[in-house]
DNA sequence: CGAGATTCATGTGAAGTATACCTTTAGGCTTAA
DNA sequence: AAGCCTAAAGGTATACTTCACATGAATCTCGTA
């Protein structure tokens, strides 16, 4: 036993794959950016009067995910916390929140609460009224003379639940303020997300805009090469490996970021193989592992009726092999398991909602049609493949055997 | 035969309810002077 | 009398339920050719 443990942390120990795979995960900023100096420009340019104290026009950067936004607008913060550090005229604040993170950013209430917890005020998860929260967030800020920059990342993600009346009071703070200045910066992956605000808010929210274009393959290359050189020792890429890797992620809307965990994967998949090259073959690994990952993480965070939900999914999907599964079945089924199970059953209403849920997470793909006389539905189909399917089932499966 | 009405099974929005938790307040008890 | 604890009152966000109306195309109806 001893031996074994001794022969994998020996051979972990002589890493001979990676030099440096900081440089590779999501949250290293390069010191260059390459294809986003016109758009830091930009940037840069709108932001700078908080040089001078002053407050900028709110800001609002678009484009799809993986473009270079949320790095891009992180530079741009370092570099001018950077020159304001030390200067004692004034106080310059900069939060960062991302609004996708489910169950602690995406209501209007809990928004306000983990900004507040981030400029070390405590607040409760629940029981106060959300114009308490608001007030005791503009007590916070305003309590010493400060310029606060506020980014809200992936803002599109909650539009439903947050009321446009949330945004433009975000955006018109200034007013309650009195020694505070505030100044929103709104990121969004959905390019149409601004038509469907409200016009008040619209124009407020979006004084200046940043557009931030899909990489194509090229320079997807170029960063990859960049990066990789600085990640891995030298000559352990396999040829054409790069060019794979941002040929899978060109096909997914020019996504860097995932075109590098792909190059990370791969290292980290074969430095386990202990094979002395990255190999096209652990490229091909690393895109299903990636993917994989992604969704049973998600789905193994998901409360137990949504659990209990997806089982059904999934049983129903495997036993009867009809792919296109319809809500009356699911409902059915979903019902049958919790009652077996000893579980409070949900409405169909409720099941209904889930159900679209689990579509926004893209585990499953759902659309509405209707059968004529036979009546109206979603219709349902697993966008995961088989072995996804499996796991996920063994998890959902878990769940309930604790019943 | 074809236009319009009907119908089915669920979609969907709004309003109501249950739960868990928060603050405030008033009373009761302890304590120290 | 001041200070502290406790419990009740009054209030909220969130997840879920209830109610009522909306949908959209296959099917039915019925007047017409």
């Amino acid at each position: 036993m001893g031996k074994e443990i001794d022969k994998i942390f020996d051979s972990f120990g002589q890493n001979n794959i990676f030099k440096d795979k900081v440089v590779l995960q999501s949250n290293h900023i390069p010191s260059e950016i390459p294809h986003r100096t016109e758009q830091i420009k930009q940037t840069a340019s709108i932001l700078a009067p908080v040089l001078r104290g002053e407050r900028p026009s709110n800001l609002f950067l678009y484009g799809k995910t993986g473009t270079g936004k949320t790095l891009s607008m992180q530079y741009v913060r370092d570099e001018l916390l950077k020159r304001t550090d030390g200067n004692p005229n004034f106080k310059l604040r900069i939060e960062y929140l991302n609004c996708k993170l489910k169950k602690v950013a995406d209501t209007e209430y809990r928004i306000l609460a983990e900004l507040i917890k981030k400029m070390g005020g405590e607040v409760p998860t629940t029981g106060l009224p959300t114009q308490e929260v608001y007030s005791r967030f503009i007590d916070i800020i305003d309590k010493e003379k400060q310029l606060i920059l506020l980014i809200l990342d992936e803002i599109d993600q909650t539009v439903k639940k947050i009321s446009s009346d949330f945004l433009y009071n975000l955006t018109r703070l200034n007013s309650e303020l009195s020694k505070t200045q505030i100044c929103v910066v709104g990121i969004s992956n959905n390019l149409t997300f601004l038509d469907d605000l409200d016009p008040r808010v619209r124009s407020s929210l979006s004084e200046e805009e940043v557009v931030f274009p899909p990489y194509n393959a090229i320079q997807l290359q170029e960063i990859l090469k960049q990066r990789a050189d600085l990640a891995f020792k030298e000559g352990v890429i396999e040829d054409g490996v790069i060019s794979k890797c941002s040929a899978f992620a060109a096909r997914e809307h020019g996504d860097a970021r995932r075109a590098l965990d792909l190059l990370r994967v791969a290292g980290e998949l074969a430095e386990r193989d202990h094979s002395k090259q990255i190999s096209l073959k652990h490229i091909d690994e690393a895109n299903n592992k990636i993917e994989k990952d992604k969704i049973l993480d998600v789905i193994t965070s998901e409360p137990k009726q949504f659990q209990f939900v997806l089982n059904s999914i999934i049983s129903l999907s495997e036993k009867k092999n009809i792919t296109p599964l319809f809500t009356g079945d699911i409902y059915n089924y979903y019902r049958d398991l919790c009652l077996k199970n000893h579980m409070e059953v949900l409405t169909q209403r409720r099941v209904g909602d889930i159900v679209q849920e689990f579509d926004m997470l893209g585990i499953i793909n759902v659309r509405v049609i209707s059968k004529g006389r036979g009546g109206r539905m979603r219709e349902i189909k697993l966008a995961i493949n088989k072995d996804i399917i499996e796991k996920a089932k063994e998890i959902t499966q878990k769940f309930l055997d604790h019943y």
